[in-house]
DNA sequence: GGTAGATCCTGACGCCGCGCCAGGTTCAAG
DNA sequence: CTTGAACCTGGCGCGGCGTCAGGATCTACC
């Protein structure tokens, strides 16, 4: 071991150290690079040796490294504010992999059902794959869990009678944009945007607190879940509709 | 819209691809320029022009980048063999999420453990993260969920009395990798290899189906589970009693 | 003190999935 | 014909290293 017992302190040299902790030389020289950890003392010719405590950091550095935590946030919370930054970044962190926890949820199940659907119908028409895709977008980054829960209350609180109603009428507002888009109504006229209002009120219906912009999402969720359903349109039809309502709302 | 009504076939030009389907143009020129997704027509200036199939294509290729599949597999499933590829894949994919899944549970458990540890004694000292690293690297490589499980069943079967002579069995293991280490005995040496024969088999204990290759590794996990508790070495023995283990399981 | 082989150094390119310019060409509308 | 929007290609950048390449330096043995 190199510089044992020199002045009573233990140095390592980089190889060492890598044996030692299972960290990799490249690693090591990356970090001193970044500035994450230089090593403390470099002997004449350039090699570079490691005290304990240098020991005792890169331990700290490989823990956080291994819960997932991006080695800028660990330079701040081992260099920065002193109590507390610690506990913060751990909380932070745990959030996110709370976040990521429920995305893994979320890709799970919708996996599981393309699998069913391939399974049961012997094949995946590529329409299918757009609802999929709808739902996963819109599902993903407009709501929260909680968002998502609350929305199933709500759907639940209103009754089968209720949904029904307000899936004929949601139809019928997809028929409408259909002959729009056929009629080639631009996205800027009162017809338009009045369609965009009206699909927002129906979507009004299934969310409160949060305001029309989420409800509107929320409807567009309704929309992919009854196309998984019946696919009474093409692919074509609805790519369309969806630029044209994207077009409008824009307008408006 | 460009290319309309031309032959009967609609055709976009890429900005009305990605404004549709948002997707970004860059991200479109990537696929092209990687094969994934190219597309079919070309006006004679060099613009790109995609049909009906590639936005279905494009379809197909978002949602599974969306479930996590990178865009190498996707190509292969798309051109490669045909029937049951598709369904390979997201089988493959969903057991990855699978394991994904599990590794993030025992990192959310992991950063509560120390959070609580954090919080009730005021800071962590650096010795405790090393414990941490221990036993997220053994057992992130080494076990299965379903193996831990075993091994937690085979701890609880053993009682409590058989628990406490293996502690001390451990600890008068550790003591004597400590004395090796001091005297400088070799890893090749016959007192280093038989030290690792009987931290493997006292390891194996805990462990019977699965054979001693996992067993020496749940013994680093009960390892660190004590130093935990009880830290009676120093950051600085254990690391050359991991260095020492380690060469003299090489050289057996 | 010479030499071989292990270890060390710096510098550079590669990976993935694009984001984000820069500088030039082409399109659609008035 | 002009203007501004859309399009093209090509290049650098991120994070966290792995993986060479080519050279300097260490340790051990004779």
């Amino acid at each position: 071991m190199v510089g044992m017992e020199q002045h009573g302190e233990a140095l390592w040299s980089i190889g060492e150290l890598a044996a030692a902790t299972g960290v990799t030389v490249r690693a090591l020289h990356y970090y001193d690079s970044i500035g994450l950890l230089r090593a403390t003392v470099r002997t004449a010719a350039g090699h570079r040796r490691y005290t304990e405590q240098d020991l005792r950091r890169l331990y700290c550095i490989r823990t956080l490294r291994s819960l997932g935590v991006p080695l800028g946030d660990i330079a701040t919370a081992l260099d920065g504010a002193g109590p507390g930054s610690l506990q913060r970044l751990l909380l932070r962190q745990l959030a996110a992999l709370d976040d990521q926890a429920l995305q893994l949820k979320q890709l799970q199940r919708t996996i599981r059902e393309l699998l069913e659907r391939i399974s049961s119908h012997g094949h995946a028409e590529p329409a299918y794959f757009m609802t999929v895709l709808e739902r996963m977008t819109m599902f993903g980054n407009y709501f929260t869990e909680d968002q998502r829960r609350e929305l199933d209350e709500r759907r639940a609180g209103l009754g089968q009678e209720a949904m029904e109603e307000s899936r004929t009428e949601w139809a019928g507002l997809v028929e409408e944009g259909l002959r729009q888009v056929d009629a080639g109504v631009p996205a800027g006229s009162p017809e338009a945007t009045d369609l965009v209002q009206r699909w927002d009120e129906l979507g009004s219906r299934f969310h409160s607190s949060e305001g029309t912009k989420a409800a509107a999402r929320t409807m567009w969720n309704e929309n992919s879940a009854e196309l998984s359903k019946a696919l009474p349109w093409t692919a074509q039809q609805m790519q369309a509709l969806v630029a044209h309502l994207q077009a409008a709302r824009q307008h408006s």
